[in-house]
DNA sequence: GACAGTCCTGACCGATCGGCCAGTTAGTCT
DNA sequence: AGACTAACTGGCCGATCGGTCAGGACTGTC
């Protein structure tokens, strides 16, 4: 009755992660995904409760690893918090490359699914830090530049090493904020 | 029988432009679209062909601005282009504020819905400029990197004052680039 | 008034969707 | 063998969707 040593428990969430980057999370169907992994539908619903079920499990470990971010950062100094925040969000970006392509694909299907606030989705605490916890407009302007370069650098250039990656990244995060 | 003196007509593409922005495009149904609006959905389909139609005729001035721009930019020495598609990009970034957080919120339901690629949602010739024709890895990225900053940079700050953002945009996008 | 065109509508259609349900299968334990 | 459970399934359900259609209201022209 099991399908491949791979548990298809696992096997859902693979493809569902996948399919909900290529195709948005109201892009994809139940039916998609099953076929995908070769077992019905209904299946799927045994493992799952619901399609946004799904979405909450494969979101929760990079939610969990910003919320553990911002967390980190409250104690930082303001003159050294936009620095460390842009070290771990490229950490935190190349460690949910696929996941954040997702979130890309589906920025209001997300906030649909979750309801509440909060997480990878609510950038406030994230960019608060990235503007060095300042208010200014200048400092907000590129706060959000840094994270659009962060995200969107690590989504689009995903042919390329890590460690390439990793350091253009927060070197080039870093010029944005203009942080010597 | 009218509903204001804007036409009908133009009052869908407006409604449609924010919700498709705020939903994304799979996730507004056309029922949607004529509630907001006062309308029948009939009355909708009577003034466009379907869905798509509506998300093509959205996207087609920002699509033909792109156009333009990698046309204008295919004359420009490789030393130059980079800083050239910065400028130009900015400029079509700022027109084009509310299209590009509908971008934001599908890309992957606007290709569905565009079939061929071209225009704002394929990226490669701007990627192409701003990495000032480079095919090294490392420009690549920055590039990506850049586009990354311009666009949501400029979704991001939707409450500050253009010029502050024309300038702070195209300024922190050279800064990725490394632009002198 | 008759006619044609524009605009709009309620009702309808087939397809798809997320989810439910009763039944089947296979494995484990006594 | 029988009882139990986890895993899986085909068929079904109500809701929603994009789109169609026949008909009505209105306007302008002859």
């Amino acid at each position: 009755m099991t399908r491949s040593a791979a548990p298809l428990r696992q096997q859902l969430l693979d493809a569902a992660l996948c399919l909900f980057s290529q195709r948005g999370f109201r892009g994809t169907s139940l039916q998609d995904i099953a076929r995908e992994v070769g077992c019905s539908k209904a299946s799927l619903l045994y493992h799952f409760a619901s399609k946004e079920a799904i979405l909450v499990e494969l979101l929760a470990p990079s939610t969990a690893g910003m919320t553990e971010l911002t967390d980190r950062l409250r104690d930082e100094p303001a003159d050294r918090v936009a620095a460390r925040a842009v070290e771990g969000l490229v950490d935190l970006v190349l460690r949910f490359r696929r996941e954040i392509q997702l979130l890309l694909a589906e920025v209001a299907d997300v906030s649909a699914a979750r309801g509440s606030g909060g997480g990878t989705q609510e950038p406030e605490p994230i960019l608060s830090c990235l503007a060095g916890r300042s208010t200014e407009p200048q400092a907000r302007l590129r706060a959000w530049m840094a994270l659009g370069a962060i995200t969107l650098g690590a989504a689009g250039a995903t042919d390329q090493p890590t460690e390439l990656v990793r350091r253009e990244l927060a070197a080039g995060a870093r010029r944005v904020l203009n942080l010597t």
